[in-house]
Order: C-alpha cells, then sequence, then structure tokens
DNA sequence: ATAGTAATAGACTGACTGGTCTACTTTAAG
DNA sequence: CTTAAAGTAGACCAGTCAGTCTATTACTAT
C-alpha cells in the first residue's frame, strides 16, 4: 500500500492506451507489455478491468481537473480570456495527438455510457465537475458585464461543454481542427456577448 | 447475388448490436446468433469484420439520409420549423432508446476513427453529406431572411452539427435529453437569429 | 439431365481475452 | 532471527475472437 509506483505505471500505460484505442480494445496483457509489469501485480491492485478502467479515470480527472482549474479560475485573467486559452489549449492537445485521441472522458462516455452504468455514473460525474468549473467563470464574465444575464451560466456552461466535446469528436474524424475554432467563433461571436444597451 | 436477404438480416442485426454495444464490444458470433445465420454465409457476403462494418455504415447512412431529406428539405415547412422538427425527432429516438444508443455514425466516429483510416474516412463522408443537408436548410432561412446572413451557411452547419453530436454524447452520460434541450434552446435564442435592423 | 455456381451450414483453428493460481522475493514489525 | 504480509512473477485456465475449411443444398444456364 505504501510503494504505489507500479500501481501508477499500470495506470499511465493505461490512460495512453485507451486514449488511443478505446476501452473495449485495449487488452489487459496489452497495458502490461506497455509498462513491463507482469499480470500478478496487476491483478494484485485491481480487481478487475473494469476497476482499473474507473482508476485510470478518476486519475485522469484529476489530473486534468488541476489544468482546468489554472486555466478556468486564474482570477488575473478577464474570464472570456480565460476561455479563450482554454479552447487554444484543447486545439494543442489535438495537433500533438495528430487528431486521434482527443478527450479521454469523452471517448468513454460514448463507448461505455450504454455498456455499464457504473461506468457512466463515473463518467458523469466527471463531466458535471468540469461545468461546474465553467459555470464559475461564467458567473465571472457576467458579474463583469462581459456577456449578457439573460441566460443561466448553468445553461451556458452546458452548452460550451457539449459543443465543444462534439466538435472534438467532428475533429478526429476530419482529422483537422477546423470544427474546433468554428465553435468557438460563433460561440464568441453570438453566444457570449456583450448586453446589448 | 440477387436473393440479398439473408445479407440484409446480417447487416440489420449488426447495426443494432453495434448500435448498443460499440463496434470492437460487438462478435461476430453474437450478429450471427441475433439473426440465425451460420458463420458460412457471413463470410460468404463480407471479406471481413472491417468490411462488415463498412457496410453497416453505408446502409445506415443511406436509410439516414431519407429521412433527413423528409425531415430538412420539406419545402412546404419553413427552414427553421424544419430543424426544430429535426432536432425534436433526435430527442424521440433517445427516448425510444432510453438513451443508450446515441447515434451509430456518432459512435463510430468517436471509437474507431483513431483505430483505423478506413473507417475514418467513411465515417467522415457521411458526416460532410448530413452538413450539406443543414446547408441546404440554412441557405434556405437565409434567403427568406429568417436568419441573418451575416454567418456562412457552411460555418453554421458545422457550428450545428458539432454541437448536436456532442448534446447526444452528454445525453447518454446523463441518461436524460436535457443537454440536447438546451442546446437547442441557445441555438435558436442566440445563433439563429432575425437580423438585427 | 447435368454442370457450375451461389448460398447454406457449422465444425474447427490459432490467437488472444480477462482472470486465477502458485511460487517466489522483498519489506517491515516484533 | 522469525514471521507475516505486501508485492512480483508468469504459467495457466476456460472462454471468445475473427477467420478458415469442407461438405451439402439450392438454383440456373445449357
Amino acid at each position: 500500500m505504501k510503494n504505489n509506483v507500479t500501481r501508477d505505471k499500470l495506470i499511465d500505460s493505461g490512460a495512453e492506451l485507451i486514449s488511443q484505442q478505446g476501452y473495449n480494445a485495449t487488452g489487459i496483457n496489452a497495458v502490461l507489455k506497455a509498462c513491463g509489469v507482469p499480470k500478478g501485480s496487476f491483478y494484485h491492485y485491481f480487481s478487475s478491468k473494469e476497476d482499473f478502467g474507473l482508476a485510470v479515470i478518476e486519475r485522469f480527472a484529476a489530473a486534468y481537473d488541476e489544468t482546468l482549474v489554472a486555466l478556468l479560475e486564474d482570477s488575473e485573467t478577464p474570464p472570456l480570456e480565460r476561455l479563450k486559452r482554454y479552447f487554444a489549449a484543447g486545439r494543442d492537445h489535438m495537433h500533438e495527438c495528430d487528431h486521434a485521441t482527443g478527450c479521454l472522458i469523452g471517448n468513454l462516455g460514448q463507448e461505455l455510457s450504454g455498456q455499464s452504468d457504473t461506468f457512466r455514473d463515473a463518467l458523469n460525474l466527471v463531466l458535471q465537475r468540469w461545468e461546474q468549473r465553467f459555470v464559475r467563470c461564467l458567473q465571472d464574465a457576467q458579474a463583469r458585464g462581459d456577456i449578457a444575464s439573460h441566460t443561466a451560466p448553468e445553461a451556458l456552461a452546458s452548452f460550451i461543454l457539449t459543443g465543444w466535446e462534439g466538435a472534438i469528436l467532428r475533429a478526429k474524424t476530419l482529422k483537422s481542427v477546423e470544427p474546433m475554432e468554428q465553435f468557438e467563433t460563433i460561440l464568441f461571436q453570438q453566444v457570449l456577448v456583450r448586453p446589448s444597451p
């Protein structure tokens, strides 16, 4: 229970492989081979593949939440500027993975939420936490009068997260970040606008 | 080559199972069992599982395109009303499948576009065809002055398709059509608006 | 009637799946 | 020094995977 370096290696390799190939297409043996850990260790740390998958989600979500906080709750930057930086970071990541990986949580949501309630609940929780980060950023923007207040920040946050995940999906099949750019453009041009008079 | 009833049965069963469980999680034997066709017939009609998957996509896309035309190019209905009917149909379908299935093309795009270029190309083509349907509907709306003309219909179509797919994904993990409703609301309230002056 | 082919039928194959088992090594406590 | 537990190691299991093979039946053209 003290030294979790082996467990971490498993989770890291698992996250990478699952990001690339999906959950069902990633075998335990492939993860083992990728990080040079024997099977005995795997089932010492995890009771099943599902248990492992949940650990991967948990860890990814925790790590990602840190960058999300750093980007969206940076009070020295205007809220809409924070959002733009978030979108830019997403596009950068999409380029880095050659448009193949996208968003691990979105991928697993698509693949597993019809397959296992346990996974669906876990993924839903992560997405809701993300949404809350957006809500706070949008509240800031409304408080400063940067955007109109006639739409609830919760509704806007849902709209943004939803649209962004869709844009990522489309970027994968198109092998281009164009849909992500298009989403951002219209979002700032028509949705996140200053109150009229 | 004349009687394709067996081939059709395979594709139908395959589409249903793949919609529910995804491509990788759906074994050929499961498809065979579901429609009572022996394996010999399967490999008589399809050279591989990939070949089969492509056939499923093709057929689904063809069938779906018909309903898309019926909904989005019905010239007796105002363009924005057509869009609303399209969204309503999507929500109905989501209820029917208990929020588990979503959109077959979107699902496969997420699952396979990082895995196989063949699949990615096929799915991308389908999505581009869909986008064109939206473009035409939006052109109608702009021609009638129902929405502003300052944004290219191509950009709007991409935005809508993208956002809608994302909303479907979110609806699956949330087991609720709320994200789909929220997307539609903000879309019509802020994006698809009449020209100002 | 017969030859040729389209289609059906399912047993079978090797590779691989998630998961179990036993043996061994390391660590820490008493 | 002894003992127990934590962790490593990988052979092994039953089941399933996509795909192959041979045999048989149905249809069609000659």
